[in-house]
DNA sequence: CGAGGTGTTGACGATGCTCAAGGGGAGTGG
DNA sequence: CCACTCCCCTTGAGCATCGTCAACACCTCG
């Protein structure tokens, strides 16, 4: 596995591309997305350490997304090759890692959900309850509060509203107590509160139970 | 495989089942789909003959989403026992449902992008490309028209948007020329036009050149 | 022939967008 | 060390896309 350090804001692997070889991310925030022929972008997904978010490419040969750096991130590559090969051999692992592209369309499906139906204020609540439940599962939350580097215009980009609307939705949710989020911490006092205002249910992330562990 | 006749709009599976079996579509169209807390239904994909939509739970055991009939179909069952054992045998076949349910994720992202990212209008005319070309590549399209017994309801589920506003976008897209709409018939006599209008690119369908032709 | 699902249309309202301006913090260069 | 710049956050005013509510036409089917 090759190991590369990559700055913020960096595109790994771009729409069209063929690439030999897929990355897992070890430390910083990635994420997909694509552009719309007006210029606008979609996020897909944000990305955390121990992910694979190009996994699919391993068999869709022709990449329909980006995916890029939202922080400086740690990547690891991993050629096609290899991963088909290990996966021939221990139909175990081809398994595992089959069911980490099953995992990143139930995401997809819940954020469709949330694009789709939900309100504003309710789609930022349910994105940060899943940030939160996924940083917590590789051990980058402490107690109730972890390390928030994605901007107001990413958010906007992955719920598919504005960078000013996010902005005012936030601000009414520190109204609320629901979120402390100031410079790039972000603190949750009432997680009770949160989920239900972001209509969260976690069942579609499919954490094992010593994952969801605090 | 067991076959089995299923009326219209009856559910295969819901969420929180734990099935023992996936479904393969021989004939009509089904949805997978989701409910909010407040009711409101998001549909995740529309499921045409050769479709397979609860593959995933091969391999998640619990099921995120409900599956349901859109119109009378016939269904073949087929053992989570079977296919782990032929995707245990044959690696090449492993290869194929995986990519299938890659295939899954790819329309899941795609339809992300249009509901967060495009206006009404646009979102209806990439539906209808979306559709056109899938049921074209399974023999349902005639020319430029096929059968289309989808109502706007459910358009407006999968879209996020509501009833009334589909009609009214169907309206002005038949003003436009670009559809000629009645009944369960669907005709496209501006196939470039309608493209156009949905900003919709094939690539994420990831179809093979002979599934393509006319 | 009545009932229920689907499609259609109008009037009105609200969620969220656009445009615009300004504040604060971090990094850079003179 | 202090402008200066750039990015991000913040806020206000006006507006538009789309939602809500309501009513009615049409068709199929029991």
């Amino acid at each position: 596995m090759q190991i590369v350090a990559i700055k913020e804001n960096q595109d790994i692997v771009r729409v069209g591309d063929n690439p030999s070889r897929s990355c897992l991310i070890l430390s910083g925030i990635a994420c997909t997305y694509k552009i719309t022929g007006d210029g606008k972008r979609q996020i897909h997904n944000f990305h955390v350490p121990g992910d694979i978010p190009d996994l699919q490419s391993l068999h869709l040969k022709v990449l329909d997304n980006s995916l890029g750096t939202l922080t400086p991130c740690s990547v690891g590559f991993i050629t096609h090759e290899a991963l088909d090969e290990l996966c021939e051999r221990h139909y175990r692992i081809a398994k595992a890692f089959w069911r980490e592209t099953l995992i990143d369309g139930a995401i997809f499906r819940e954020w469709m959900t949330s694009i789709g139906q939900r309100e504003a204020y309710s789609r930022v609540a349910h994105l940060l309850c899943e940030m939160m439940m996924r940083l917590r599962a590789v051990g980058l939350v402490n107690g109730s509060s972890c390390h928030w580097p994605i901007t107001q215009a990413e958010i906007g980009d992955a719920l598919g509203i504005t960078t000013v609307h996010v902005n005012r939705v936030l601000k009414a949710m520190r109204a609320d107590g629901l979120i402390e989020l100031k410079g790039d911490r972000l603190n949750i006092p009432d997680w009770e509160k949160l989920m239900q205002a972001g209509d969260f249910d976690p069942t579609y992330l499919h954490l094992e139970s010593h994952q969801v562990a605090a």
